[in-house]
DNA sequence: ACAAATCTATTGTCATATCAATAATTCATG
DNA sequence: CATGAATTATTGATATGACAATAGATTTGT
């Protein structure tokens, strides 16, 4: 017990240590903490934070897409999206089409429904990003976004 | 009215927004990413990240702690510590104690079980923080960090 | 002192996530 | 061309996470 609350101690002197894991931490901190802010600025539209994103992710592309497709562009597994999509579906956001090409594969479309609740959703959306990120200059912002992609481009 | 559909129009030509969009759709996407990999990790020892965060933040303090103080470290509601620590409990990691002083207050500590675990996980955690991260310099790390408390001290 | 307001934790409900297993197709190779 | 392997989506079980409502305890105002 002596012993481990020593190493532990000697952990915590690690310079290296310390800035990869305050870094990792500082990350899933302050993206959980903007993302609390963003689930509940969803819910007043009825939606979730998922259920937007995939909402969004379909009218980005443009048409139909696979569950497969969305998954992936979600960081997610599929199994969570069929349960979204049902949800989507039966709030009439969403339709299911199966391919006639590869009977495997069941395409997403958004509706005319969902495209109008996201347009509704844009501006107010689009004020809650520069609320959140106001005290960044626009220097900080763009560094932000490279250190970010850069981690992503190791990690994926 | 007229000037915020004015101030609404600039915005949408406003690459300042772009910035703004951009970064918080990076923030959300790489720190998702970086969860999803310790989940997996964390899972091979049997804890999925929240309870391993609970763990975490017991043996930061060195006390017990109310479930009050440990959903506001946790960014989290105060419900879901409730379900989080009954299984911790059950898994002999954590205990409870009503607080004598004031009965409303349940005090949570981790047991010595729950602190073995924890050593167990130390070592092989670090090198996966440093792996996610391997490809940014000390100054990145810092700027991270530092734009990440900025943003933090913000909303909160 | 005592009723009302406040505080702390829990429970209930619904929506996500994860993993494992399965069903329905399609592909690939002998 | 036939059968086993691979692919796509779904289902089921378990754990999270959010909100609302509630129970129990304490504090406050009068």
């Amino acid at each position: 017990m002596t012993a481990n609350r020593l190493q532990h101690e000697l952990k915590k002197k690690n310079p290296f240590d310390l800035l990869e894991q305050e870094a990792c931490l500082n990350l899933f901190r302050t993206s959980d903490l903007l993302q609390n802010k963003m689930g509940k600025f969803m819910r007043t539209y009825g939606l979730t934070p998922s259920q937007y994103n995939i909402l969004r992710i379909l009218r980005g592309e443009g048409k139909p897409l696979p569950s497969l497709e969305i998954a992936s562009r979600m960081i997610q597994v599929v199994p969570a999206i069929t349960g979204l999509v049902d949800r989507l579906e039966t709030q009439g956001f969403v339709k299911r089409d199966r391919c006639s090409a590869d009977r495997r594969v069941v395409y997403i479309t958004i509706t005319d429904m969902g495209l109008e609740l996201l347009d509704r959703i844009d501006e107010p959306l689009r004020e809650i990003h520069q609320q959140m990120l106001a005290d960044l200059s626009e220097d900080e912002m763009r560094a932000l976004s490279d250190i970010l992609e850069k981690i992503r481009g190791q990690n994926m």
